[in-house]
DNA sequence: AAGCTCTGGAACGGATCGTTCCGCTCTGCT
DNA sequence: AGCAGAGCGGAACGATCCGTTCCAGAGCTT
């Protein structure tokens, strides 16, 4: 968010870093395989605007991702702290629901996942994800306010789910993500109904999804 | 299912028939995408015999996707004659539900959408398929099982997010599917919790999935 | 043994896409 | 005014992938 205005070219440059960064991440939730060219149609701009500054399509997806990774933090930990501070817990936690459907941080994540090589600061923000998860999970359970057989692996499992929903435009794909997602929330919440079958999902079973395909 | 063994070149090419229709299907399941020669190998076949049997990956895709769609009907048809013969709605419901889960019809069908030119059969069948819904949420709201804000296009959107489900092997994923299938029904029947959000979809939304993308 | 059906898989041609590269524009500085 | 160079658009390139064709051979059938 630049606020000088810089003159002329120099400005332009500086515009485009954001432009670029938006289009990609347009283009890639919409389509994670899309061509990189997509990217600089979208953006109004050529090719070259985009490789001046990432080397390469892995490089540019692997910064989308590790965005997502950061905005999904930095929402847990905003949840976790609203239930630190008292915050009613179920409240609290469909809050939190909401906010990570309406960034859509599950498509910057794992639909991403295993189309860049990961560096460091990915393992490290998934960790810190994971324990913020846990935390929360944790803390429900506590206030009793969810079924006592949710898991945290659930919590990635709902979130691809209602990222499946992807119909219409940005609006309309949001009302309607709302309401499966209310869906999902009235079985989740207690009362809940009788026991879910089979075994829980495992954190480790969505490891793989990170593994490189080539 | 020939039960007549016949004889050497003859049946070997009459199990192929089979043999290449289940590669198929568990190939294109997994990757819609996938390249035929993928299906071959599977199928343990050369690409000659594939050729030799459809004239075109489109067709084979076609055929498939047909297949789903009469087994998805056939699964509709049952659970409305039961309704119709007094069976107790809730639970004809949740047991229809399941088997579509576990027939996996959705990849057949919504997932193959816009591979291929789609043919008078699909048209049709897709019609009777959409009946039949109507006819069993119909029933489902007659008998005040379901939440009243319930709509038919729900259903699509329910098992689009189930076979979103995509863990481990096929034991493993049925179970999954099974566990999120009784979440999702936690919520749609009755005693449902607050009002869903929004408009709910209307089946007009699904149409475009139809259309081949070339 | 001839003729056929059916097969495996190499080869072809087209399409796609990431990346490079070249020539141009415009800016900031001298 | 003129120049150096940053930034840019987009054509061109090379690699890869994939649907389809084609041909040589294997084995029934008669």
């Amino acid at each position: 968010m630049t606020t000088v205005p810089l003159s002329g070219r120099r400005a332009q440059a500086a515009r485009n870093d954001e432009v670029i960064l938006d289009a990609a991440r347009e283009v890639f939730v919409a389509d994670p395989a899309a061509p990189i060219a997509a990217v600089a149609h979208k953006a109004g701009v050529g090719i070259s605007a985009l490789y001046r500054r990432y080397p390469s399509k892995e490089e540019l997806l692997a910064k989308l991702c590790l965005d997502g990774l950061l905005v999904y933090v930095g929402i847990a930990e905003e949840a976790n702290a609203a239930l630190d501070a008292g915050a009613d817990p179920a409240e609290t936690f469909a809050t939190f629901m909401r906010r990570i459907v309406d960034a859509d941080t599950h498509s910057l994540t794992q639909k991403l996942a295993g189309t860049f090589q990961p560096t460091e600061d990915h393992r490290l923000s998934a960790i810190r994800a994971g324990e913020l998860n846990a935390h929360l999970v944790e803390r429900l359970h506590e206030a009793k306010v969810v079924r006592p057989d949710l898991v945290v692996a659930d919590l990635g499992q709902v979130f691809e789910m209602i990222a499946a929903v992807r119909f219409g435009d940005d609006e309309r794909r949001g009302q309607l993500r709302h309401r499966y997602l209310d869906l999902l929330l009235a079985g989740l919440l207690l009362p809940g109904a009788t026991a879910l079958p089979g075994p829980p999902p495992y954190v480790g079973e969505f490891a793989s999804r990170w593994d490189k395909a080539t």
